[in-house]
DNA sequence: TGTACATCAGTGAACGCGCGTTCACTGATGTAC
DNA sequence: TGTACATCAGTGAACGCGCGTTCACTGATGTAC
């Protein structure tokens, strides 16, 4: 058994992370695999000892987020979801809509960097997208702490607010349109935040 | 001057149609030129009689939405920009976040269905893009009626709302979760908007 | 009114490039003796 | 401990297809006489 176990895993990784990386900043289809390889630091045959197809790559790198960048992103924004605290709500939304999340489009979130691909792309992705708002979501209740309706209702209006202010704000040709976005939507936010607490 | 001047507008205008279609369905880059000068009834070669490259049809496309398909949803919801009322400001949320706006692919708005692609698209498109925003809120501010701050914050976060969570949802696997998610953003919307009126 | 002509919208074959995928190979590494 | 071997991760040339674009042409139409 040549090479040892983890070094197949550590390569696939290291694809996987240039990838997600590429795809942020050019979409599915705009990336070459020879540029993922590159990028990874191989030639573009290795590819096939990873994956079966390019689609294969997809999911997977939308939801290698969650656990790689999302987490130092969760970190950074002293987000710790085994110690939740209402507080830690409007840091993550605060955090999210921020000019450092905007300008960041390595570490972008996939969910505002890849929203039309997405859709249109097959099932594995679409599941592995919504495990990311799921997450999101999940996040938001835990630190809000309630368990009813409500509660959920006020954690996917901040996912839909934080996503679609976001979305929104890139594709305007205008920053500072993009800025007023992100602005209306963190202050709404805050009260939405604050009308039930 | 062979063939009526209106001819080639027409034609042109159909081409661009044909193409708001497509792309809405597969997306800028997953579209052929063949697909769409089939679907205007033609045959590849003349498309460049009435564009310069393929690039030059996106911004149309997206433009074309504001006058065409979304003057028709206009309607359909009642919304009449030249005698605006504070109750069209719900019906167009409303109408927007439909079970019927999310499952008109064809006829959906290009906000929702292209958020990605236009982000990395030229300048033009961009442009386009955020002409179909602006006059959204446009829309939104003249049927509240108010002209401060307030009301314009208002407006955008009913964007925010509107487009967040058609985007999200329509990228979702499992479509009771995606209902949640526009019921929610509907909700939110209600709130914002009886909060101050 | 009818006919010849000029224009140019539309046709469809061809070109050339790029990209996903395949495949025969190379050479680095762990294992057996 | 050192050496021969087997494995398989990684290489890079080649294939084939699809698509954007070009181009020589055709033929429908409005105009001039």
């Amino acid at each position: 058994m040549p090479y040892s176990s983890e070094h197949k895993s550590q390569t696939r990784a290291r694809i996987v992370e240039a990838a997600r990386i590429l795809f942020n900043h050019h979409g599915f289809d705009n990336v070459t695999i020879d540029q993922i390889m590159e990028a990874a630091g191989m030639t573009r045959g290795g590819f096939y000892n990873h994956f079966k197809s390019k689609q294969e790559l997809y999911g997977e790198a939308v939801s290698s987020f969650l656990m790689g960048r999302g987490a130092e992103w969760r970190a950074d924004a002293g987000v710790d979801p085994r110690s939740p605290s209402p507080e830690m709500v409007m840091q993550m939304v605060k955090s999210y809509l921020s000019d450092e999340h905007m300008g960041d489009i390595d570490g972008q979130c996939p969910m505002i960097a890849l929203p039309s691909d997405v859709a249109r792309a097959n099932e594995s992705v679409r599941e592995a997208y919504q495990g990311l708002l799921e997450s999101m979501v999940w996040l938001f209740e835990q630190c809000i702490g309630g368990n009813d309706e409500g509660t959920r209702k006020q954690a996917l209006t901040l996912a839909a607010l934080c996503v679609g202010g976001m979305t929104l704000a890139r594709s305007m040709k205008d920053s500072a349109l993009a800025q007023e976005i992100r602005e209306a939507a963190l202050e709404s936010a805050n009260r939405v935040w604050a009308e039930e607490n």
